[in-house]
DNA sequence: GCGTAGAGTGGGAGCGCTCCCATACGGTGG
DNA sequence: CCACCGTATGGGAGCGCTCCCACTCTACGC
């Protein structure tokens, strides 16, 4: 029982420490910190100290003199019911938790719904509250990338909003997701081949519908606008979109559905249609999730690798903190076809 | 340097404010922070002055000076994977977000995985990062509660880990969730009515498992210890279970699985054995969760009010850290049973 | 011998806020 | 008229840390 110990109850600081292991409060800062300009002997002393002591530093102490929050936040917007949909949000989560594993910093989760909320975050990353932002699902016209960028918080996204993203951004690769999909489909011998989009104004739906067109071209079939069916990654949209395709082209024998609930909403359609699941039509989804594998019969989908891009989006952004990285990086990590009775 | 290094000249401070209002730091920070004893006239200068600035507090200094952060810990243990399971992980944390969503709170997302991160995340409440902590899928032999109730650290579970939990909870009724669904099935004339439980040194699991013998023995049917197959929430594990059933009781004719993952895996078993659902065998899972919606036919469920749970813990939590109310709250929210095709 | 460089160190000066004591001032009662 | 009180206000004293300047001591060169 030291005096020092014994300072009313609380936390021992840094100050604490110093005067236990005998030395300035600069050189206990400086080994706590991990500066080369310590000696041997010092340094061990420090951290006898702090281990003796318990000696955890105070976060905000540090956040108000270092001028830096060790912590970043992940920006989810919660009107995008398709984002919380499993399994993107625990996979993204996931990734992140696992990049940040070994660091110091903090994961923030800041829900966006209402305008009134995002003009709160606004404020949130005006006030210098985290040191770095995530964003997950942003639509096109979506203003706080760009206030990111005039901020110059360094900010990384999830998907894109355009090819040409002046953002940092990790993207699967939606193109190529969906041109192996149809490609399969073609390889199989399926010759009227649709697709269900996504909503055209998420750059990702907008790949995915280039990844179609590209296969079919490649697989010499004829292309045709009939083919294809915009929807809203809605269960409900697939199923509409599922009648019209059968309105429109009856001799349909294949869907590739840019989201599994979509192609959940088509199997539903074509059931009550009559069409079997595979022998008349194949059908595809997108994402890979429980939906699919539930799925009766169990649906061909594509995965994308979500964990991993939620831990890319946190290595890229730790880099961009720690300067180590200034410019901007654009990651497109591959899909793979996850072949099951559907198709 | 580094983009996170845009202040200093940047943020107008609460001392600016003051100046610019022509009032002292102090009386400015009245008006801030709500405070009655300020005039009105004050109070209007110095709103326009923060007004004029875009004057948005610093937390850290905040934190600093008020001993106080102003956060909460959404703790969520990595490992259990079926936490993570859709809907439970985004619903809860919807809830929370709601609950938290026009306070200045901020929600810190906390995975633990290993032990040692579990050694961290002690020394983080410890170090007084956080006013409170919600916990979330807490097993019996957890340190962590007990660690929490020790420190004097404002924590509310999501769910019990016994009858008498010491800590504040919020958990559904699973004994009446399972009750109910039990007493559906014996109403529609079941007789032989398995269940497949969780893990059973989880609490929830235990009640379900109560409130399946309790409608067992309302209903007047002959308890028999064959008809209980003990699993571990994995769809795997329902499979198995299944198959146990089947052997032991081939007359079974209806089931109860304390999660829709197993009852997924309990269909599987019943499709390969011939068993017609629910012609020659119910199905009821609990959850309600996409896999449910779109199993075939469509899984009858007992839906637990998540989200609402999310919200619910959130409120006791903020309560607490108030000071409005120091006792533990005790809170069940009702569960619903949600008939679909299956049973 | 002297100067000089550099490593190692101590501690002052804040960071921006909250807390709280001191002060100013207008009323009130005797 | 004075003592007294309550209300509105100003500003000092930290909170625990990082940054950085100044200082001490070597070791080395000439």
């Amino acid at each position: 029982m030291t005096a020092a110990r014994v300072r009313s109850g609380g936390r021992p600081t840094l100050e604490e420490v110093a005067a236990r292991a005998g030395v300035g409060r600069g050189t206990a800062s400086r080994v706590i910190n991990g500066s080369p300009r310590v000696s041997a002997h010092t340094r061990e002393a420090v951290e006898a100290a702090v281990a003796e002591l318990g000696y955890v530093p105070n976060r905000a102490a540090r956040a108000l003199a270092g001028n830096r929050t060790d912590a970043i936040a992940l920006v989810v917007p919660e009107s995008e019911s398709r984002f919380f949909a499993e399994p993107y949000f625990s996979d993204i989560v996931r990734g992140v938790g696992a990049a940040l594993a070994d660091t110091e910093m903090q994961l923030l989760l800041t829900l966006v719904g209402s305008d009134r909320e995002r003009r709160r975050l606004a404020q949130y990353l005006t006030a210098h509250r985290v040191d770095g932002v995530l964003l997950v699902s942003v639509h096109a016209d979506d203003p706080l990338p760009d206030l990111l960028e005039q901020l110059g918080m360094p900010a990384v996204m999830n998907g894109r909003r355009s090819a040409d993203e002046s953002l940092s951004s990790v993207d699967s690769d939606n193109f190529e997701g969906a041109r192996s999909a149809v490609e399969h489909l073609a390889s199989r011998g399926r010759r009227s081949i649709a697709t269900i989009t996504g909503r055209l104004d998420v750059y990702a739906s907008q790949s995915r519908l280039d990844g179609y067109r590209q296969a079919v071209q490649d697989a010499g079939l004829e292309p045709d606008e009939r083919l294809i069916a915009p929807a809203d990654f809605s269960e409900e949209g697939g199923a509409r979109a599922m009648r019209d395709l059968l309105a429109r082209r009856p001799d349909v024998d294949a869907v590739f559905a840019a989201s599994d609930v979509m192609a959940a909403g088509a199997r539903q359609v074509l059931r009550e249609a009559g069409r079997r699941i595979p022998d008349d039509v194949a059908l595809i989804g997108f994402d890979d999730s429980a939906v699919a594998r539930h799925m009766d019969p169990a649906l061909t989908s594509v995965r994308q690798p979500i964990e991993e891009m939620g831990r890319t989006m946190t290595r890229v952004l730790l880099d961009m903190i720690s300067g180590e990285s200034a410019d901007r990086a654009q990651i497109v990590l591959p899909t793979e076809l996850v072949v099951r009775d559907s198709s």
